[in-house]
DNA sequence: ATATAGATCTCGTCA
DNA sequence: TGACGAGGTCTATAT
């Protein structure tokens, strides 16, 4: 394919004004400056401009975007009296700006994509909190759960509860490995609890729930009186065999 | 464009053997399995395959992919007898799999891209510990730096030198606002330092740097006997104006 | 491979 | 709007 500039410029703004999404492969240069700057020399990427105008711009390689700018972005495409074609991006409130010289377009498409779809996703930390809430004796026999979630002043804690001493429980619950972060984040709950209820230290017991916990975490837990309880997270639904049987369980 | 099955099972195949990129807009449905699980209802969406085998599906607006798939998947594409149409990708190694029913393509291309180049950045928090480290009146008058990113068994600190006291003095800084999490995470260097070198809590001072702190957080900070110095981040490279003068500054 | 922390994190949620 | 925490975070770096 071949495509000059104003083609270019043409097909751009059109798609754009349309609120289609756009997506080329091209030979670039590209600048950015706003929250920090940045330079990437040139090389082919692939560039989408989406709906809103959120702007990606990917490498051949890795997951994320190496330059991207947010929802609400302005387009411009410029070219220069010696022939050069720049596409210059700003998001003024944001102070954004990411500017693209581009040397060569590989391709280019757009369409108006319609999508009103949410993901749903089961297996996070929120569905492993309300196994624990709804299956105590995971965390231990005797635990009585109270709350769950709890967004209050006192922090956003997964579950709380008492101990079959009637003492009170605080379960910080990670789906994955516990790191030392996990342990802080534990540690600063049960201080806020100690805090607005007036309770000494060990009237307070704070457990951390979750597959595993890393050595140095393991460490931290316990320099600080706290519990490591092994809990594996919630079995997610049985992978749909390649009859799609179960599909229909989503 | 039209294009039947078989084309679109092709075209993915032959680009994704070359490690083309490739990129197409459909209307699908999507299931995810592995660290979790996910269904998303049919729609529009994009999809890139990369070079190195990384899948993103993108819905119109967001900035983040809805659904991925690490490096190293492998695809297939599989026509049913009653015409359907799947975009299977396995990662075995990882335990992920993504599933794809594409009901249509609006279109699809794909290229050889090619990139070398790695992205150069200012004004990283890194840029900003360097900052600290060579002009240490920034922190108080008297603060003699010793050490930089010392990521040792003592933790990651930013910054630590002495105070004009010849006092210990560990500082950790935030581009941007100071929260909740960075105090914990002063006083747990802090806390590591006090162990392993056997100091006594007013052996050590723990400031935090940074260009603002939240209420919440300086509370936490206070409470703990730390403190907080504002600083702005490094001043990043001018602007290039619209001549582009400065872009040989890169 | 694991561990640790930053990120132009993004995204959702709630006061 | 800001604050707070999760994330299939991703990515880079060090051990």
């Amino acid at each position: 394919m071949t495509m000059d500039h104003h083609e270019f410029k043409d097909k751009i703004l059109t798609a754009a004004a349309k609120n289609q999404v756009i997506v080329f492969s091209c030979n670039c240069i590209v600048w950015y400056s706003g929250k920090a700057e940045s330079y990437l020399g040139p090389g082919d990427r692939l560039v989408v401009i989406k709906a809103d105008k959120t702007i990606l711009v990917h490498q051949p390689s890795g997951a994320a975007p190496i330059n991207y700018m947010k929802a609400g972005t302005t387009v411009n495409v410029n070219l220069s009296d010696e022939g050069e074609m720049f596409l210059n991006c700003s998001n003024i409130p944001l102070k954004d700006y990411l500017d693209m010289k581009i040397n060569h377009v590989h391709f280019l498409e757009s369409y108006g994509l319609e999508d009103g779809q949410s993901i749903q996703i089961a297996g996070t930390e929120d569905d492993m909190s309300q196994m624990l809430y709804e299956n105590p004796h995971l965390i231990e026999e005797g635990f009585k759960p109270v709350s769950r979630e709890e967004q209050t002043k006192y922090g956003y804690i997964d579950v709380m509860g008492t101990d079959n001493e009637g003492k009170l429980v605080i379960v910080e619950c990670k789906k994955y490995n516990a790191d030392l972060s996990a342990v802080t984040q534990l540690r600063r709950y049960v201080e806020k609890i100690m805090a607005s209820k007036g309770l000494k230290r060990d009237a307070v017991r704070g457990i951390l729930a979750s597959p595993k916990i890393g050595a140095n975490a393991q460490q931290m837990l316990e320099d600080w009186g706290f519990e490591f309880v092994s809990v594996r997270p919630p079995k997610y639904l049985e992978r749909y065999d390649k009859n799609q049987k179960s599909l229909a369980d989503f």
